[in-house]
DNA sequence: ATAGGGTTAG
């Protein structure tokens, strides 16, 4: 055009400024800019709009805001210029200026909002979760009949939801006029993220002319995938396959892939792992995207084998060198590392975290790097990550929290919950679980207790019935089980299960049948298909030496098909982890494991050790004969730690119950007389054992 | 101009 000698006027230049935003290009937007400049176009305030929305959307917010600045000055800023600023902080996401701009405009400036002012303002209330706002903006659509507008209604319905007034939002929903595929959406997604799938599911959509589409599906497999509903989850699929997904032997869509990855989380978080993995498999490696990787990972880490969730980090590294991986994908990783307490492969997502400047998303991997490092045996480094984090929420404080607590270091809980006051950040009610359960498991009797009698009067969290077990734990362990019963007894509200499995533990340490028999007997009621139920309650007979208590335990285990978990310990050897039951025979150097077990126990018992037989039958089904004490799986681990490890290496083992009392005796002693230091994490809280005691000094 | 997927702490 210009090389025909013909001059842009002030309709060409909004036309291509728009082109810039089409597909987001800074620099061509800026030299055109510049242009309008020298063409004297400046003060046109046409031009000039197209300019501010162009800069907003092409991610520079500052241009953006002087050339806005800039009309002001010359007072021809129009509704135009306004939705376009406003729009471009929302693009930034900073809602809290697009809502300041907004008021800004309809109060101190009087412009009255059009339907774009609205379209753009009310996401704005919704992101900051200001039903009350939203409210004004509403009451405002409906004086000037701008509600009647179907994106409007839209986005009142959306605001609403988002803030959580489902009420609210149906009322605007059943008065809409013409409602679009939006419209329902809108609604299925704000009843999905309330975990409220029947109304989501109840809503007529089929009926009214709307079919279903992709974000339809989406959002209904993730609010299946968050309440666990598999049929209504296998329904949605059905339904996709039918309507939705178009796969005659093509490569699927971008849409396609979207509900393939919503079908294969909503699988694996409904315990379906492997047919989550199937669908995964059924996608060729070039097809999948970063979230098809991730929501598999992550499906392993929490609902799977985590092993497996490794393997798939690694193949993804492997099959695809174009994928990246993202924050989801590293802190999914990092859970199954957590729960593998597999601090190698950890130490590397973290060497590969600092490596790759992670640097804006750092906040979700450090949590969960914390987290890992404190489960895998080194709150310590947890500290040092912590430390060195821009920026910290209310999860990185408590996680640090909890790995001290985990470690029995109640004291440095207490450190820093009140560093974390000077910042100062609010307590809720997790801060205060977490610090109980530090005192409990530290011994610290006395600051659990002011905490507890704090919490409410000075911080106004009211005690749940989480925090009621916490403080059974706390006096039980002490033993202080009067006080423990006295606590139920004052409870506000029914005591839950945790309540009376804190309750049973306790007396299953003070050895107090009575009232361990009381206990169990409420659990039962409450649920009766625990295992771990009846395990305490064997325990506790065994330990008084009741075995035909212990025999009916058994047989009413057996005859409810309830069957206990089997114990199982893994250690990290030279060459990776190695796993044990009890009993193990598996391993190709297993000989050499009973032998230096045998060795150990032989040199333990001279000095002192003596074999608590009543913990010998607990691991032990009925068929199994003869006296596995000397096998269970945590003593197996430790002998092939001690085989494989280099002298002065620490030993780390996990063990996925409790650590049993007779290998807590037995390994405390064989700390004594080998070089390494023992760290093994069972379900309840870490042990270290160095030169004959251990760090949890009788607190379990 | 409005709707959508995957992550952390007990």
């Amino acid at each position: 055009m210009k090389s025909l000698g013909w001059t842009p006027d002030h309709y060409t230049f909004p036309f291509v400024f728009k082109a810039c935003t089409k597909f987001p290009s800074l620099s061509l937007g800026a030299s055109l800019h510049a242009t309008v400049c020298r063409s004297g176009f400046a003060s046109n305030v046409f031009v000039c709009n197209a300019v501010v929305a162009m800069y907003g959307k092409c991610g520079a917010l500052h241009h953006a805001h002087n050339m806005f600045d800039d009309l002001c000055q010359q007072g021809i800023q129009d509704l135009v210029s306004w939705n376009s600023i406003v729009s471009a902080y929302m693009c930034a996401f900073d809602a809290n200026t697009a809502l300041a701009l907004f008021s800004k405009m309809t109060t101190l400036h009087r412009i009255s909002p059009d339907v774009i002012s609205l379209v753009n303002i009310l996401p704005a209330c919704a992101s900051l979760a200001a039903s009350l706002r939203g409210k004004q903006v509403h009451g405002f659509a409906i004086r000037s009949g701008l509600v009647d507008d179907v994106f409007v209604g839209n986005a009142v319905v959306d605001m609403y939801a988002k803030c959580g007034r489902m009420e609210e939002a149906n009322k605007v929903f059943q008065r809409m006029k013409f409602k679009d595929v939006v419209s329902w959406n809108a609604m299925v997604t704000g009843y999905s993220q309330a975990g409220r799938l029947e109304h989501a599911l109840s809503l007529q959509m089929l009926n009214s002319g709307s079919r279903p589409n992709v974000v339809t599906l989406v959002s209904l497999l993730s609010a299946c995938a968050s309440v666990g509903a598999l049929l209504h989850g296998k329904e949605t699929h059905c339904y996709a396959i039918k309507f939705i997904l178009n796969l005659d032997g093509q490569d699927p869509g971008d849409d396609d892939l979207k509900v393939i990855n919503g079908l294969i989380d909503m699988y694996a978080k409904c315990q379906s792992t492997e047919i989550a993995r199937k669908i995964f498999d059924s996608v060729s490696t070039k097809d999948r995207d970063v979230v098809t990787w991730t929501v598999m990972i992550g499906g392993y880490a929490q609902h799977g084998d985590a092993n497996h969730a490794l393997q798939l980090f690694s193949e993804m590294f492997q099959t695809d060198k174009s994928i990246k991986p993202n924050d989801f994908t590293l802190s999914c990783t990092l859970v199954a590392c957590a729960r593998l307490a597999a601090l190698r492969f950890g130490r590397q997502i973290h060497a590969y975290v600092l490596r790759n400047c992670y640097d804006s998303v750092m906040l979700f991997v450090a949590n969960c790097l914390i987290d890992m490092y404190s489960k895998s045996g080194d709150v310590d480094t947890g500290q040092i990550v912590f430390d060195n984090m821009p920026q910290r929420n209310a999860v990185s404080w408590t996680s640090l929290m909890t790995g001290y607590g985990m470690h029995g270091r109640g004291e440095d809980a207490l450190r820093v919950f009140g560093e974390m006051r000077e910042v100062p950040l609010v307590p809720d009610s997790i801060t205060f679980l977490v610090l109980l359960y530090a005192c409990s498991h530290s011994g610290m009797v006395d600051h659990g207790i002011d905490l507890f009698n704090r919490m409410s009067k000075d911080f106004g969290v009211d005690p749940g019935p989480e925090h009621y077990a916490c403080m059974v734990d706390l006096w039980g362990r002490a033993g202080c089980l009067g006080e423990a019963m006295k606590l139920i007894n004052e409870m506000p509200m029914e005591p839950t299960p945790v309540v009376w499995v804190a309750l049973l533990s306790a007396c299953r340490l003070h050895s107090n049948i009575e009232l361990g028999e009381f206990a169990a007997n409420r659990l039962l009621e409450l649920e009766s298909g625990n295992d771990g139920s009846y395990t305490l309650l064997s325990n506790l007979y065994a330990n008084a030496r009741r075995w035909k208590d212990v025999a009916r335990i058994r047989y009413m285990m057996k005859r409810s098909g309830i069957k206990k978990r089997p114990g199982c310990s893994w250690v990290q050897g030279r060459k990776g982890v190695a796993t044990f039951f009890v009993g193990d025979k598996s391993h190709s150097q297993s000989q050499l494991i009973y032998e230096t077990l045998a060795d150990l126990i032989q040199r333990i018992k001279v000095i002192g050790y003596v074999p608590q037989t009543s913990f010998a039958l607990h691991d032990v089904d009925d068929e199994e004969k003869g006296d596995l004490l000397f096998e269970h799986s945590e003593k197996l681990a430790l002998a092939y730690g001690i085989l494989t490890l280099p002298p002065g290496a620490p030993i780390r083992i996990t063990k996925n119950l409790r650590i049993c009392g007779d290998c807590h005796s037995a390994i405390s002693y064989i700390s004594k007389i080998i070089e390494h230091e023992i760290i093994l994490r069972d379900s309840s809280r870490f042990h270290h054992f160095k030169n004959g005691s251990c760090s949890c000094k009788g607190y379990w």
